[in-house]
DNA sequence: TTGTACGCGTTATCAG
DNA sequence: CTGATAACGCGTACAA
């Protein structure tokens, strides 16, 4: 029994030529008559030659492989933005290895020096909060990189995004047009820009209407369905709580929606719903939950499209700071009701 | 400026000693004193030495790496389970490499050529319908391989997995026990085992209780939303349609809730619904769902552990299938009511 | 304890 | 057009 796959000195020795030959026609690439294109084809199928990935990488140096660093493949908006990047990435034969930060910059910087040793050709990350130094670094090295759904101040990389503020602006005087002015808002984290940016649309839409900002209605839910949940809580707990809530993503529109259910709040009777995120469940909720809605799948397929061209270019002439703003869309459901004037 | 990374003979250089005691001092394995010890580490760390896996991977034939090829990532159930199984895989220094198949045996069978080529360590896999010649022969060869969710006939390699069969008895017990005769069923994929498994128990359960079962209520719905929606909208065209409906998946039972919500059918008054699959959002849906709960997360570690433990062991003795079975539990919530008595 | 040298399988260059 | 041969960077047997 052999020890392992067949390789070009094989092929090579079976054609009855040598394997720099053999190497040139499989890699069509040199020159070579068309009847040793033939003994070498065929050689090749008899001994199932397929190629060795690893010897070829260490000898180009690139690995048809890219990073995808997100916080976590469970929520709705990064499956989805996961599958449309991984679906492009195979289309054109790259693979892509999964990493979950769960927001947590140590996470990160360990899944980025790893993936580095593992010398991916790119990168698409969704970075947190925290030390930015080391991706800066990568930056600056030129390994091919995007950033999806935030950016870092002050690192020029392409990216793609949707118009946060917007959507959050849009969510927001939807409620006020309404007439809710006691608005809860379950921000994500602090300092990232996704997170920021929805809460200047939140603040914005309120501003525009002259209707002041009660510190005690925004919360923040870091991004997680639980923290949502009890930030919910303490929100039905006040004297005077908010009779409408934003909930700036998915797993936070799932906590919120949770605990107003089992505080027994009625929706929009009591409390109006909005979120961003519109998670494919959206309509099937108790009530249908009017959404902010992100193209999630695009962004992913751009993602690697925005990733791929820097691949393509020689790294001279990469080009700094292609961005990509997407708009996001108002759907309009049941969770919000009418106007309560 | 340098040109790529330093390699051991820069850290050799730097050190004053040759690369091949370098390597072993880093590697820590072989004999050196502790003066060079100290200089070798010294030396990388000045040049900042990181190891370079391709290297490393051609020679030792280890990549560190494992495949993970399942129909969908997107959906609640495998985007949970991937979670698991790469929380675990990076715990123990690996990367997974995400493949989604659409349930298509021609994608799984590039995937998993793919995956070959690049020699990964292992590989998890959620075999489609189709030709498994491709997949016996890597299990053959010995290519270190764990099943989850479901598995093939007469190939013996490890694998978890639910009960189904006892996860559909349960909730097609529960409809029956609240007096429920014509009970739809959409199915997943004829072939597909966790597919066949499922309606084997609604079968059981019918048989049981002497229900005949009327073939018209049993759909495919191919494990898909939108055919399960179709299909859903056929049921509810029928003379004599059903009181009740089992979706064997989370995306199905979302495109049947969605059907039936479009049709403005009362749950669980004029159908009641239960589902396979606990998405977290199924305590929000209108009315909360009862569903039979998988340990998704805890499946795909699993998984992972099993694959780590025959990448561990020796080609040789490598067990031929260790297989775990879950159970799956009945969440009982609002969608099939009381007794329609 | 240390250094040397070879091989892993490609790609790619350079004589012939 | 073809065959040798040199890297790529690391692991490791073997000699010193």
């Amino acid at each position: 029994m052999r020890k392992g796959r067949s390789t070009l000195k094989d092929v090579a020795r079976k054609a009855g030529v040598s394997s720099g030959l053999a190497g040139r026609v499989l890699g069509n690439y040199g020159s070579f008559s068309e009847e040793t294109r033939r003994k070498v084809t065929r050689a090749a199928r008899l001994v199932q030659y397929t190629p060795n990935t690893i010897a070829r990488s260490l000898r180009t140096r690139l690995t048809r492989t890219v990073g995808v660093l997100i916080p976590d493949i469970t929520s709705f908006f990064w499956s989805t933005l996961a599958r449309g990047l991984q679906d492009r990435a195979a289309r054109d034969g790259f693979s892509v290895i999964l990493c979950n930060s769960d927001e947590e910059s140590t996470n990160e910087k360990a899944y980025l020096a790893n993936l580095v040793e593992r010398s991916v050709d790119g990168l698409v990350i969704s970075p947190t909060i925290g030390n930015h130094a080391y991706l800066r670094r990568l930056a600056a090295e030129r390994l091919p990189l995007v950033l999806v759904d935030r950016r870092i101040r002050g690192l020029a990389v392409p990216a793609v995004r949707v118009d946060n503020r917007e959507g959050a602006y849009d969510a927001v005087r939807h409620l006020i047009s309404l007439g809710h002015e006691r608005i809860g808002v379950l921000k994500g984290i602090d300092g990232v820009e996704t997170s920021d940016e929805r809460f200047a649309g939140y603040e914005q839409a309120l501003a525009e209407r002259r209707i002041r900002i009660r510190p005690a209605l925004v919360k923040e839910g870091r991004f997680l369905k639980d923290q949502a949940f009890r930030a919910t809580q303490e929100l039905l707990a006040m004297r005077s709580g908010p009779t409408a809530i934003f909930a700036c993503n998915e797993p936070m529109l799932t906590g919120c929606l949770l605990a107003l259910k089992e505080a027994g709040v009625r929706i929009p009777h009591d409390v109006a719903l909005i979120g961003f995120d519109d998670p494919v469940w959206a309509p099937c909720a108790d009530p249908p939950l009017t959404t902010v809605s992100q193209p999630a799948y695009a962004m992913g397929m751009l993602a690697f499209d925005l990733l791929a061209a820097q691949i393509g270019a020689p790294a001279s002439s990469r080009r700094s700071a292609e961005e990509v703003v997407l708009k996001p869309t108002l759907m309009i459901r049941k969770s919000c009701g009418g106007s309560i004037a």
